[in-house]
RNA sequence: CGGGGUGUGGCGCAGCCCGGUAGCGCACCUGCCUUGGGAGCAGGUGGUCGGAGGUUCAAAUCCUCUCACCCCGACCA
């Protein structure tokens, strides 16, 4: 390709709007412009590295038996309504009607498409296991997008579904997507990845895993461990590192007036938060409930949601604490009524002795000693506290570090959350019809393009991976008026044309700062510069992006060279 | 959805407080000149100032409404 007429200019100033490395180099690069909020076009460069990308997946789904196909973008909301995800799901859900008046969707996700595929087809056991994928686009009405790539609203999302006679068949399959996943993530050039176990939400399902690229500006919280325990702040199950102090002392009132927070009990009371309770009330569809916390600590909802069976957690508001008899910021799990609110106890103060909220105007008490005092009042027991940095690692006990990390991907054991609903059936060896076991896999396309430039680039530009750069090699031209400069620069393009490699020939009549400028931009790996300087002694000058020394070689070499230096450079990726 | 902010040529911005009919840098076009890290000179193209309404002799500027976009938070299958 040569550069005079190539669409996607590099811009020389960073966008407004551009907070994250990626987001600014995307845009300036060229790879991609904004048409809307977290809706993007993709420019010729953008595309190429795209493609580079799912190319790789590509590969990665083939060898492990995927059959790609191409499901619908926009879906009748007649199958969301089989599996009661449309009512499920909130407005990140696109919807909106055709001229019949028939209610349609814009698919964020393609379970229901992919059973709806497969179910008529598919209808014995010997046609099981198999995987089908795709590389298609979605649509999620984020709430907020941001960081360029990396929190899109329309993006490309590899999407894979696997179906099964058996959950050993799942297992077994679900660990051979794991080991293709670490593959993909590594051919395309993520320097720090992780899975961590997650949970799997309304996606619904038991065993999930996520990949995350750890990177400081990620939107999500990770904890991990030396001993190679990683989780997500939803499923993270720190433990305590401080051990309970156990009073035998009574109950005792103490008036705390106006002391209705933590802290500002714990001040009025001279205590440290982690000598208090306090009680989290939450509406749910299964009515009003408790959770009995320590008071330094957080209430981990998905952990809550996942222990109580409820989709739906919000706090309850005053006027519903008073009507079960509780006082707010002076509230107890003692003397409620019971019939009207469920109570967990968090397991951060199954053991010890707090200062509690005695259920009157401005009094608390003190001494509150749940496995003494709650032995009367109906209840269950769960760990749902959010873990902290510095919490214990439940395998091996060390303390856990907390980072932060960008999804890249995920993968789900879905079991028959879908086939169920949606009747995907099939005969077993003996004749018994049975439900289909899922698994359902995904990679963002987009993002992981984003997190390649995240953990690939200087200050100056992406330094892509030669796997997945939009050009192999950046041929320049320092001052095409000299003659023997073009000629030199035109005949070592065609060379590489004709040889295969993907070159991109800045043919442009641009001063050498320029050249280079973009050149950090576009960041292809191999930049050959053509000059007067080095063609007196009959040489190129062969560079590596990111690195400061350069080689020249004579002009005949240089084919063989860059051959060379491209075998080696994409060896280095594979696996 | 809550809080904050911004909309002026392709990009980045000034002008707005204190109304008088739009300016700077980059980019783009022409010519000269220059060629190893975003050169220089000269001349040009391009904007009904997000939109609608209002106040006024006169609105980018003041008022009202509205739309879009960004940041922080909530949400995130």
């Amino acid at each position: 390709m040569r550069m005079s007429h190539f669409v996607g200019k590099q811009l020389k100033e960073d966008p407004k709007d551009a907070q994250m490395v990626s987001h600014k180099f995307l845009i300036r690069g060229g790879y991609i412009r904004q048409l809307s909020t977290g809706i993007y076009s993709f420019l010729p460069l953008g595309f190429r590295v795209k493609m580079k990308i799912e190319e790789i997946i590509r590969e990665a789904m083939n060898a492990v038996g995927g059959q790609e196909v191409v499901m619908p973008v926009v879906h009748p909301a007649d199958i969301w309504k089989e599996t009661g995800r449309f009512d499920a799901i909130d407005e990140s859900l696109l919807r909106f009607k055709d001229r019949s008046d028939k209610d349609h969707v814009l698919a964020m996700t393609h379970e229901e498409a992919a059973v709806h595929l497969v179910r008529n087809d598919v209808n014995s056991y010997k046609q099981l296991p198999f995987m089908i994928y795709q590389i298609q686009t979605k649509f999620r009405d984020e709430a907020r997008s941001r960081g360029g790539l990396i929190r899109v609203r329309e993006f490309t999302m590899k999407d894979a579904y696997s179906f099964h006679s058996g959950s050993a068949c799942l297992e077994e399959f679900y660990a051979v997507m794991h080991e293709a996943y670490m593959r993909i993530f590594k051919r395309s050039g993520l320097k720090n990845f992780i899975s961590v176990q997650s949970d799997s939400g309304i996606m619904g399902g038991g065993v999930s895993h996520e990949f995350m690229s750890v990177n400081p500006a990620g939107e999500d919280t990770l904890f991990l461990c030396e001993c190679g325990y990683n989780a997500n702040r939803e499923i993270a199950d720190g433990r305590l590192p401080q051990k309970a102090v156990q009073s035998d002392r009574p109950l005792e009132e103490v008036a705390t007036p106006g002391k209705k927070t933590i802290q500002d009990v714990s001040e009025f009371l001279k205590i440290t938060p982690r000598e208090t309770a306090k009680c989290v009330f939450y509406t749910s569809e299964k009515g009003l409930i408790l959770v009995v916390i320590r008071g330094d600590r957080e209430v981990n909802e998905t952990r809550l949601k996942t222990h109580l069976q409820i989709e739906k957690l919000s706090y309850a508001d005053d006027e519903t604490i008073r009507n079960c008899g509780a006082v707010p910021g002076y509230a107890s799990p003692l003397g409620l009524d019971n019939d009207k609110i469920s109570i967990v106890l968090d397991s951060s103060v199954a053991e010890g002795s707090y200062v509690c909220g005695a259920n009157k105007e401005n009094t608390h008490i003190k001494h509150f000693t749940p496995s003494r005092d709650m032995k009367e009042v109906p209840h269950t027991e769960a760990s749902v506290y959010t873990t902290m940095e510095g919490d214990l690692c439940p395998e091996c006990g060390k303390p856990l570090s907390m980072a932060r990390g960008i999804e890249i991907g995920n993968i789900f054991q879905l079991g028959t959350k879908y086939s169920a609903p949606m009747k995907a059936l099939f005969l077993d060896e003996k004749g018994e019809s049975r439900e289909m076991i899922m698994a359902s896999y995904g990679i963002g396309v987009g993002r992981l393009m984003a997190t390649i430039i995240e953990d690939n680039h200087d200050d100056y530009g992406p330094i892509w991976p030669a796997a997945v750069a939009p050009f192999t090699v950046h041929l320049n031209a320092l001052n095409l008026k000299e003659e023997e400069v073009r000629k030199t620069a035109e005949a070592l393009y065609e060379t590489f044309i004709q040889n295969g490699i993907e070159v991109l020939f800045d043919d442009r009549d641009e001063r050498p700062g320029s050249q280079f400028s973009d050149a950090d931009l576009i960041g292809a790996p191999l930049r050959v510069i053509v000059s007067m300087r080095n063609l007196e002694k009959g040489e190129v000058e062969i560079k590596r992006r990111g690195e400061k020394t350069s080689t020249t070689v004579p002009v005949n070499e240089s084919l063989s060279k860059v051959k060379g230096l491209l075998a080696e450079l994409l060896s280095s990726s594979e696996i």
